[in-house]
RNA sequence: GCCGCCGUAGCUCAGUGGUAGAGCGCACCCUUGGUAAGGGUGAGGUCGUGAGUUCGAUUCUCCCCGGCGGCACCA
């Protein structure tokens, strides 16, 4: 004797155990046709399961939320089914459900094509229509390998044998096609409905590990409705649309071109937003007692040699040559350089905790495929220091660090931020018995500054653990900035010490730390974030003085120059051309006030203000106006 | 780096085995127009680079370079 208890507090009694389709269908016929499977005691079941034993349990129709995954995985093993129907002698391996949709990997020697990719859906959609049940079998797992090795499906035997032996091996059969799989899946194929999508083809390493075979990926979106799908096609353009790379372009702020593959040339208007970046960073590390230095591009190897880069970080590197034969390295990072600078006299206890910042342009030879607009290059400019201090000092010093983070995202508009702590890697220098003091010691600070962090364990660099900061834009993606890093080595390997109370000398403790992380990234995050709508304070251009007719040519030059010896950044328009004609190209070009001169305005020493985004016009005095935007374009951290 | 796709005017893109076209932008002219594209004329291209096939290649094949979507790597 059993209980089943449903969402409402309902309870059945049962004597023998009962499915969960004979279940629904006895407390309704109509329920039972929509079901498409359950939640018992809080996990997603196939519908067919028995039940035998005090439990409760939720029917799912394909409308609930919990049904999402299952259509997506559902139609994860159509699409396998349509392909192996269509493109006989490919094996399949691994189709999970993921953000949007699903994919699944397929081996073979021809891989797919983006014109493969209508014939497999349209004859996903037959399979769909044929209605076949879902079903589910437990077999042995000799019996298993058995049946696949006879297909040929070498991966799938791959997985059974990274299943624990305890664990059964569940088969999903749709028709004559079947899967291995863990499940659950909804009752019939025809559950799945229409709205889906193939969208790409893509390579991807068998098991994540590029020492293993490439196989041929598919990505799909499914939902649940066709309005559903509809919206997130819609929102795929709206995330292009504000593409950083595509509004650089639109907004004249920076290009690529092919002789500087993943380097950038900045444009006047992308530049005063970089240096606009550089001013309030500059602003706020002053405030908080850090000291700007610059240092070397190139460095000759034996220093890369001595602080561990030439061996652990080369392949990273760009190296030069000269027609003496001295080999030099472009900087990869500034560390080894501003420890040059500490070392330059000596230290003593009273000068720590030294806070040495630097904007410093680092190269970095990333692999071609890494590339990605101005998210991934090879030369950017970090906002970072190093805090030499003592083992005494650094939690206080990492607690000040992260406060500082966090207090600057928000000013550049981000609240939602993921720190996640990374300990040591396989490619590192030191002893484990440093190893744990420094992760020790950056995981209590972590926990000293009351913030949560995930565990994202051998990710460290390659002479310290790190906490990571990752902020995350408009449209939900998760982009990696800050970075603070214990390092008790590298000290030891560039011989950077201070003179203690003692008169003793004893090995400062490095902080390193970068807030932006890139700015070249962190701009592109802007950008993205903002769909190129810079807060006043940013915009590259804040005004542009456009004018109706030519006799206003005067007045606006005068409007200029005023707004001008104000500090406001701003251009003017008096162009042939009509004023819907101007406002359309300015709007476009997203500059955040049109001020309209016309002869109105120029009797009445006015000018009519036009805000980015607002069909609105408002009228005033130039120097109202003035004031007003002046006042706008304050920096957060001059409010 | 790996898999796939792509590379034609400043931008977005058509097109063809017989040395190229549109829209926008640009220049000039007309127009002086009140809040998201007024009209006309014109300039502008070694069709990414190199090699091969061919009587002839922008078009077909291969190498290389670059970009895009992923994977791997990463700020």
């Amino acid at each position: 004797m059993f209980s089943i208890t449903f969402p409402d507090g309902a309870k059945r009694e049962f004597e023998v155990p009962v499915s969960g389709l004979d279940l629904v269908n006895g407390i309704s016929k109509s329920l039972g046709k929509k079901t498409v499977a359950m939640v018992v005691d809080g996990a997603l079941s196939d519908l067919a399961d028995e039940l035998s034993s005090d439990a409760a349990v939720k029917f799912v129709s394909r409308e609930d939320p919990e049904a999402l995954e299952l259509i997506r995985h559902d139609c994860a093993h159509v699409m396998a089914e349509a392909v192996q129907e269509l493109f006989p002698g490919t094996q399949v391996t691994i189709g999970p459900v993921i953000e949007n949709g699903f994919y699944y990997d397929f081996a073979r020697d021809e891989p797919f094509t983006p014109e493969d990719l209508p014939k497999i859906e349209n004859r996903m959609r037959q399979i769909i229509k044929r209605n076949n049940p879902f079903t589910k079998e437990i077999w042995g797992r000799d019996e298993a390998k058995k049946h696949f090795a006879t297909q040929g499906e070498n991966y799938k035997i791959e997985l059974i044998d990274a299943i624990p032996g305890d664990e059964d091996l569940k088969i999903y059969r749709q028709g004559d096609w079947l899967d291995l799989c863990r499940g659950p899946h909804m009752t019939s194929t025809t559950k799945i409905g229409s709205a889906f999508k193939l969208m790409s083809v893509a390579g991807a390493y068998w098991r994540g590990d590029s020492n293993n075979a490439m196989l041929s990926r598919i990505y799909a979106t499914a939902w649940a409705s066709d309005d559903d799908l509809k919206a997130y096609l819609h929102r795929l353009e709206e995330a292009e649309r504000r593409d950083h790379r595509r509004l650089g372009r639109e907004m004249d702020l920076f290009h690529f071109q092919e002789e500087g593959p993943g380097t950038v040339f900045w444009h006047p208007k992308g530049w005063n937003l970089f240096q606009s970046m550089i001013s309030y960073m500059r602003r706020r590390q002053d405030a908080a007692g850090y000291v700007e230095v610059n240092t070397p591009q190139l460095l000759d190897r034996s220093l890369w040699e001595a602080s561990g880069h030439w061996e652990k970080y080369h392949e990273n590197m760009f190296i030069t040559q000269t027609e003496d034969d001295r080999i030099f390295a472009l900087k990869p990072m500034n560390c080894p350089g501003h420890v040059q600078i500490y070392k330059d006299g000596l230290k003593s206890y009273r000068d720590l905790p030294m806070k040495i910042s630097e904007f410093g342009i680092v190269h970095r030879y990333e692999p071609s495929g890494a590339l990605h607009g101005l998210m991934r290059v090879r030369a950017f400019t970090q906002d970072d220091a190093h805090i030499f201090c003592t083992e005494d000092q650094l939690t206080k010093e990492a607690v000040t660090v992260n406060d500082l983070i966090l207090s600057i995202y928000k000013d550049f508009g981000f609240e939602d931020v993921v720190i996640r702590f990374s300990d040591r890697p396989e490619k590192r220098v030191g002893s484990d018995e440093v190893w744990d003091k420094a992760e020790a010691a950056l995981r209590s600070a972590g926990e000293a500054a009351g913030v949560e962090f995930e565990y994202n364990p051998g990710d460290g660099a390659f002479y310290g653990p790190k906490l990571d900061y990752s902020l995350r834009d408009a449209i939900g993606r998760e982009w990696q900035c800050g970075t603070l890093q214990a390092d008790f080595i590298l000290p030891e390997r560039l011989d950077a010490f201070y003179i203690a109370p003692d008169g003793e000398k004893y090995r400062p403790v490095m902080l390193h730390r970068a807030m932006f992380g890139s700015l070249e990234r962190f701009f592109g995050i802007l950008t993205e974030h903002h769909a190129g709508h810079f807060p006043m304070w940013l915009a590259p251009l804040q005004i542009v003085v456009a004018t109706i007719t030519s006799d206003a040519d005067d007045y606006a030059v005068q409007v200029r120059d005023a707004c001008r010896a104000a500090g406001l950044r701003v251009e003017i328009d008096v162009r042939n051309e009509k004023i819907n004609y101007k406002v359309r190209e300015h709007s476009v070009a997203k500059v955040p006030a049109i001020m309209v001169t016309g002869k109105r305005e120029m009797e009445e020493g006015t000018v009519n203000i036009r805000r980015l985004g607002s069909r609105d016009q408002v009228t005033l005095g130039i120097d109202e106006a003035i004031k007003m935007l002046v006042e706008e374009a304050i920096a957060p951290d001059k409010r």
